[in-house]
DNA sequence: TCTATTTCTGATTAGAAAGTCAGAAATCCT
DNA sequence: AGGATTTCTGACTTTCTAATCAGAAATAGA
């Protein structure tokens, strides 16, 4: 069988399927794709080897089918910014980058692939950019560009400030090993959390817009 | 033999073994550790797979090698920075911004693999940590602090500081693949490159700094 | 209960990659 | 030139991993 999503509970195979995913999801978010095996992914998910084969036709597609159901996730979250397509493009701006931190946050499997894959380049890059991760930045850029026009933000290339941001919220988060050892410091302790995200606001709101606003 | 640095110019091996650990330090930067084979070095350097085992044990003790040759260009290069240790904090602060930008620049490798292996942990960010980015992250978050003291940087937690301009320097530069996948463009054409180190500078001296200069 | 279908597993295969080694080729020294 | 040393290579071994497959276990439906 192959990447099915909706099932009914009384069968136990999309059940099994759903815990291979999340496994796969958080093995290849922090690993990459080759530095994770099959092997792991079964043990993780408490499972037989084989028993990913018959899930999934090949490693390529299992790893397909967990950002398929990030993506998911991520885009229902996401919902909420179209219900504000006509509010003014300051606040769209800033209403967007505080979604975009806080997903950055809450699926921080997120930042790792897009820092892995988008770094790498390839195919899964092209996938990534057709099913997830695409959509995103241009439709961040398109808001930027709005609000440039509107004479609100710098006049710097959109998607430079779509994948500068992307870099500094998921960057910090992704770098949280380094932090422990250069700083033995936690990111993820919620004030530091909270730091990171005024630190982000401060410097946008405050450095890049016009007429500063700092709240 | 082993690691050698200089070497008189009529013996060969030190030579082929310098352009071993160039092939090494771009195919591990831009791919991370496992996703190199031996093979594929050898290829690049132009010799044979035995050869990269005689001029280092295993393919550890070359990533290790390839990473001090870039650490010993990075230092040098980072040099002039001891000179200023006793002007005021804010313009150490500006300078060493705009050293770590440049640099990140010139070496995209070191971005690449801070990234790669500060997001996964493990031997090799500590031996990172105690022979590359350590000494640089500490000596970037003294200078952050000096300035965040003397009440000219808002008060960040300096090591957050750090990373997020670590991130957004190097994140940009790194994710060039997925620029151009999703934008069709280029970061790495010299205007974006200046449009990006402008974008840092406003953001941090604009966003950051007590009493905003904006030049 | 009994049969068919789905789900899962142990055993196995084929291939890739790191590392070893004996010896060839090149270079140095006298 | 000629022996000694350094440098390099092709062929091989070992280990690890993705993928396959026949069949066992579990589940559904009659």
């Amino acid at each position: 069988m192959l990447e099915a999503v909706a099932a009914p509970p009384t069968r136990k195979g999309p059940q099994t399927a759903g815990r291979i995913r999340e496994a796969a999801l958080e093995l290849f978010s922090r690993l990459g794709f080759e530095r994770v095996t099959m092997g792991e992914i079964a043990a993780a998910a408490g499972v037989s080897q084989a028993t990913l084969h018959y899930h999934f036709d090949d490693k390529a597609c299992l790893w397909r089918a967990a950002m398929l159901q990030l993506s998911a996730v991520i885009a229902e979250e996401e919902r909420l910014l179209e219900a504000m397509a006509d509010a003014p493009p300051e606040v769209q701006l800033r209403m967007a980058m505080k979604l975009f931190l806080r997903i950055s946050w809450k699926h921080p499997a997120l930042g790792r692939i897009v820092a892995l894959e988008g770094m790498a380049g390839g195919e899964r890059l092209a996938w990534l950019d057709a099913h997830l991760t695409g959509p995103r930045n241009r439709r961040l850029a398109e808001i930027a560009q709005a609000a440039i026009d509107s004479g609100a933000l710098k006049p710097f290339p959109a998607p430079m400030l779509v994948i500068t941001l992307q870099a500094a919220s998921a960057g910090v988060i992704n770098l949280a090993p380094m932090m422990r050892v250069s700083f033995g410091m936690d990111p993820s302790a919620p004030e530091a959390r909270q730091a990171h995200e005024q630190l982000i606001l401060d410097a946008i709101l405050g450095g890049l817009l016009t007429h500063p606003t700092t709240p």
